[in-house]
This record gives structure tokens, C-alpha cells and sequence, in this order.
DNA sequence: TTCCCGTCCT
DNA sequence: AGGACGGGAA
């Protein structure tokens, strides 16, 4: 799937990578995960919180995860509500739920150890062709490739890659191209300076040509505008979209929770009853079906608490949080897997997506003013 | 407001 | 091939 051109340009490229190899060891960032004494569970914990999150976003996550789940036998006994609350605020709530399938099966068909197969890896849930490569090359020194976005933008601009990345045939050719680059004798080493480069020198936005130590082989260097690469396809138009939820208090101070069905967005996630709104619905509608389609209850829909602005994906989402009252009926779980009663201050224990938390959080700072 | 990013499902 | 899935930084 190589071109002739690229066969060209890796025979000029093969000769500096000594010199991307010199560069990571004195420039790699001192991270929780790259501890000598790093375990295959943990470089696998890590590579899938780094999945789609910043560095600086993942690691504190990673530190209480490691200390509350220190190996697979850990993760694989504790109960998915607890998993989900050490993820919580994470996003992308499946990569914990894989992550405790995976453990689980790890237990019952590999005694708990990590397999080092890529073919192995990729059977695992939550893992796919990057992130099997990362754990068979970081954790054992297997001679696979990864191509993640960092090696991506790298490959590209070295090679002047002008198809876009996502495209079968550019995939193929960013593979083949990864694949040739591996030293098989320091694959791990070799991959992670890959990807160091990207996040530190070959940048997005502001690639520091003058700090490369690949740029002598660099098609992109040599032009005016490196991050003409990689091509990107048009990006999505932004889509506005208003959800409203229903906090129904008890004369106690508790709040009624819902968990939802563990798929889809905020999957396994604790909320107040929420439902988006249907177009021309007004948020006092959409409030007062939240609560009837979701706990099968009749309320009376009071004044709009507060508003969280959320963006998921192209989607810019207004959550509106309204007072609900006098509810006739028992509250039963309709659209959601389980269904609970706690004051706002208590519901923050739960596992909470960022904007659900949000909004808890400030009835919990309203109760504490009402006194 | 825009940009960035792996896996799974269809 | 393309959409669903979040949250933080620029």
C-alpha cells in the first residue's frame, strides 16, 4: 500500500531516527504511567484513558484509578457503579464499561495477565488497532505499530500524505508507513517518540519545524504551511439542541435520581429524569414528560433552577433544570435501570456526567443558602 | 467558538 | 464509510 515516493523517503528518513530516538529520551515527559515499574494492566488503563483526552486531563484520573484498582483483579471485583464513579468526568463512559468487561475477561481466560498477541488484544473489549498495538509494543516489547492522531499528523507531513487519514487507502498507506519505521529490537521506545513528537514539536497548529529532529526528511518542513497536513475532511456543522430535567424534591431535601440503561450517551450515568426537547417543545413540556416517561409520574412543573450549557461531539446542548411538585403516582423505573432518592449533596458520590454535576452542584450550593 | 481525538456499530 | 460517543484547552 506504499507508493514508490514513500519507499524514497523512508530510505531517507530510517538514517535519522537514532536522532527521534535521542530526542525522546532527553525530552519525554515525566508521566505516572511511564514509571519503569509500570505494569501491562497499567499501560493499558492508560492508553485507554488517553483515548480522545488530553494528557493533563487523564492523569489525576489515572492516579486514583491505580490506587483504588491496582490490578485487574481488583478492577474485574469491583461493581461497575463504583468503576463508573472513578471515570466520572471523563467522558466516553463505554471506555469504562469495556474496561471492567475486559477485566472480568481477562480473569476467567487468561488468569488476569494481559495477553502481549495483538490478535489477542483486539478480541478485548474497548481495545482496537491502536491500542493493542500500544500495549503489545509499551508493555512487551512486541515490534507492532501504532498510528495514533499524533503519528498520523507526523506520517503525513514527513510524507506529504494528500489523502485524508480516515479514507481506507490513506489508513492503509499511514500503516505500512508506521510498520516500516518500527525498530524491532526497541519498538516501545520507537512508538512513543513517535507520538511525544507529535504532542510536543509536530503540533497541530504551531509544529516547531526548528526543534524537529526528523525535519531534514520532512516534506511539510520545506513548505510554507506544514499544517497543510493532514488533510481534513469539511467538519460538521454545529447542532443546537435544549434537554430539560426535573428535580422533584422531597419535603426531606432528597432529590429524585435515575441511573440510566448502561449504552448511549452518559450510558450507566446517575441524572435528574431528563428528556431533550422535541422541536417547538418548551422546556416546562419536556420537564413534566422527562418525569412521566422516564418514573412514570404526573407533576406540576415549577420555575426553571438553572441552565448548563454542554457540547458533545458537533452537539452544543442546553440542559434546563426546572422545580417539580406535587407528583401523583409511585415513582417506578420506566426508561432508566434503577432510581433513587438523595439530597443533592449526596447525589455528587454517584457516578455523574460533567453537566449532570453541574447542575447538582448548584442545587446542593441552593439547599445550603435556603439553610 | 473551534479544535482535538480511538472504538464500536451500522 | 460514516455516525455516536465528552470534555478540556486554545
Amino acid at each position: 500500500m506504499m507508493l514508490s515516493e514513500d519507499t524514497e523517503r523512508l530510505s531517507r528518513l530510517v538514517p535519522l531516527l537514532p536522532k527521534l530516538w535521542d530526542w525522546y529520551r532527553a525530552n519525554a515527559r515525566a508521566l505516572p504511567w511511564r514509571e519503569p515499574s509500570t505494569s501491562p494492566y497499567a499501560v493499558w488503563v492508560s492508553e485507554i484513558m488517553l483515548q480522545q483526552t488530553q494528557v493533563a486531563t487523564a492523569a489525576p484520573f489515572y492516579e486514583r484509578w491505580m490506587e483504588r484498582f491496582p490490578t485487574v483483579r481488583d478492577l474485574a471485583s469491583a461493581p461497575l457503579e463504583e468503576v463508573l464513579r472513578y471515570w466520572a468526568g471523563l467522558g466516553y463512559y463505554a471506555r469504562a464499561r469495556n474496561l471492567h468487561r475486559a477485566a472480568k475477561d481477562l480473569l476467567a481466560s487468561y488468569e488476569g495477565e494481559l495477553p502481549s498477541d495483538v490478535k489477542a488484544l483486539l478480541r478485548l473489549p474497548g481495545i482496537g488497532r491502536y491500542t493493542a498495538g500500544a500495549i503489545a509494543s509499551l508493555a512487551y516489547g512486541i515490534p507492532a505499530a501504532v498510528v495514533d492522531a499524533n503519528v498520523e499528523r507526523v506520517l503525513c507531513r514527513i510524507f506529504g500524505v494528500d489523502g485524508i487519514p480516515s479514507q481506507a487507502a490513506t489508513a492503509r498507506r499511514l500503516a505500512a508507513l508506521a510498520e516500516a519505521l518500527v525498530p524491532p529490537d526497541a519498538p516501545g521506545l520507537h512508538n512513543q517518540a513517535m507520538m511525544e513528537l507529535g504532542a510536543l514539536v509536530c503540533s497541530p497548529s504551531d509544529p516547531a519545524c526548528g526543534r524537529c529532529p526528523l525535519s531534514d526528511a520532512c516534506h511539510a518542513a520545506r513548505t510554507e504551511s506544514p499544517t497543510d497536513w493532514p488533510r481534513r475532511r469539511a467538519a460538521k456543522r454545529q447542532v443546537r439542541t435544549a434537554h430539560a430535567s426535573a428535580a422533584l424534591f422531597r419535603s426531606d431535601g432528597s432529590v429524585l435520581l435515575v441511573r440510566r440503561a448502561p449504552h448511549g450517551l452518559w450510558g450507566g450515568m446517575w441524572e435528574l429524569p431528563r428528556r431533550e426537547c422535541a422541536a417547538g417543545e418548551a422546556p416546562v413540556q419536556t420537564a413534566e414528560r422527562a418525569l412521566r416517561e422516564v418514573v412514570g409520574l404526573r407533576a406540576t412543573i415549577g420555575a426553571e433552577l438553572h441552565t448548563v450549557r454542554h457540547a458533545v461531539m458537533h452537539y452544543a446542548i442546553t440542559l434546563h433544570v426546572l422545580r417539580a411538585s406535587e407528583p401523583e403516582g409511585d415513582a417506578s423505573p420506566l426508561d432508566c435501570v434503577a432510581l433513587r432518592w438523595a439530597t443533592p449533596r449526596q447525589a455528587l458520590e454517584l457516578p455523574l456526567a460533567s453537566p449532570q454535576r453541574q447542575a447538582l452542584e448548584r442545587l446542593a450550593a441552593m439547599q445550603h443558602l435556603a439553610g
